[in-house]
DNA sequence: GTAATAGTGTCTTTAAGACATTATGGA
DNA sequence: TCCATAATGTCTTAAAGACACTATTAC
């Protein structure tokens, strides 16, 4: 329980944690998932790279706290996107140098900017997923990082987290600012689970749950690649929070 | 990050925590789901019951101090089961005494004997999980428990995390002994879900499900009440850990 | 026989999979 | 008019929902 009985007296017979959350902070770019990433200056695992966080201050909860290093190193103050607990990574020897158990956040937005201007983290940028965490028959790109302490653990997990929300949820729509395209939502699905869901059948499932997005009568925006081709409608995010029956990802292949 | 950088050092600025698992552990008992709790001796919420646990040892990773905690507070040895972690509570105000942040875990098992005899625990009892947690139009029993600390919030936590988990997984063989019955383990869906799934779609699905159960040539059991009833044939776990499509609980009402 | 429980079969409905087809813009 | 992208429609198939019905035991 949470509350020694006396036989076990927290000051006497047990040493102190330091507490901390790291944060596994998406969002799409160019198309595709992208994560960011704090270079390290110190040892250990000088010169690799992690997951932004930091200490777990006294009055806040962890979650608090995750959400003040999200502002701190993103530089956004007001941030529009979806923060929650991923879970607590605790391994004894998980840090070198003391004895820390990690409270894991997951957080999305859309539009992120680049890192850095004003921010806590000087060596922050994006990095894509894929070429953090090759996939099975993937190659690790040439520029891949290499993350330090238990973050390659952290990071797939979130990334696993995130993907199966998709599903069941209208999580989606944190990716995308207002108003969006129907093909835009789509590229989100496309890009975290890196095959594209058939078009017909995305439509047909977004339209028809109710609350998920909203029409608007916006203007049409211009084409986006400069190129030609119909102009996609404009919505806005509805109500829903659940997709049910939920919204399955493409079989792999 | 884990990994604080020099401006932030642990040993001057920040206070240490103490970092704890509590346990929500539930077995079948009479048809309803149930859960181990604790009777409190001492201040605060004395009288009060709560979930088991105890301290993070220096070596232990929080999984490991949840197992070892399970063996204790329930007295067995080799448990026969599945635990998991759910999520942590880090409330600055959650414990009046000290900072203390808890790695809540699930545990299912069958079978598991009233404790005591041997445990850790004295004061502990299996609770039927709607007597402790009334639902939306229920009362509270005569005799409901009051939860101490936050324990009222990870216990229902706990109980939506394994409604869930009953959907997509075959995490209802945990909850019976081999051999088991088709019925004994519809039983496991009723007690968690509230509301018994339909016969004939329940087996369709468990039985359609590629190893989800396998059918033995032990001999029948005599009939459960005494009274009579076609005997059950019986079965053993598959390989399957996965159901998918899930098995959807049946719709409120 | 009856009561009680276990097991099977079937019709309907929902919703996804897998496309082919049409619509609307720019160069 | 051609290309590129967006949007719609349709046929098939998988699987759940809602039952009715049959089977096997004890008494």
């Amino acid at each position: 329980m949470s509350t020694p009985e006396n036989r076990r007296t927290y000051t006497s017979e047990h040493p102190p944690f330091a507490v901390t959350v790291d944060l596994a902070v998406f969002t799409i770019r160019d198309g595709a998932l992208a994560v960011l990433l704090v270079e390290r200056g110190a040892e250990p695992y000088a010169g690799s790279w992690a997951l932004p966080g930091g200490f777990v201050e006294p009055d806040e909860d962890a979650e608090t706290a995750a959400w003040r290093e999200l502002r701190e190193e993103t530089g956004v103050d007001r941030f529009e996107g979806h923060l929650e607990q991923l879970r607590t990574y605790s391994a004894p020897d998980r840090d070198p140098r003391m004895r820390v158990v990690s409270v894991a956040h997951v957080a999305f937005a859309p539009d992120l900017p680049e890192p850095s201007a004003g921010s806590d983290a000087a060596g922050a940028r994006w990095w894509a997923v894929d070429d953090v965490l090759p996939g099975q028959a993937d190659q690790a790109g040439p520029d891949a990082p290499v993350l330090a302490f238990d973050h390659a653990e952290i990071l797939t997990d979130a990334r696993e987290r995130i993907r199966a929300k998709l599903e069941y949820t209208t999580l989606a729509l944190d990716f995308v600012a207002e108003p969006f395209t129907l093909p835009e939502l789509r590229r989100v699905y496309t890009a975290v689970w890196g095959t594209p869901p058939d078009l017909g059948n995305f439509r047909r499932k977004v339209l028809g749950t109710d609350g998920f997005v909203v029409a608007t009568d916006d203007p049409r925006p211009g084409s986006p690649g400069g190129a030609g081709g119909r102009p996609a409608l404009l919505y806005r995010r509805g109500t829903a929070t659940e997709v049910q029956p939920p919204m399955l990802r493409p079989a792999l292949g």
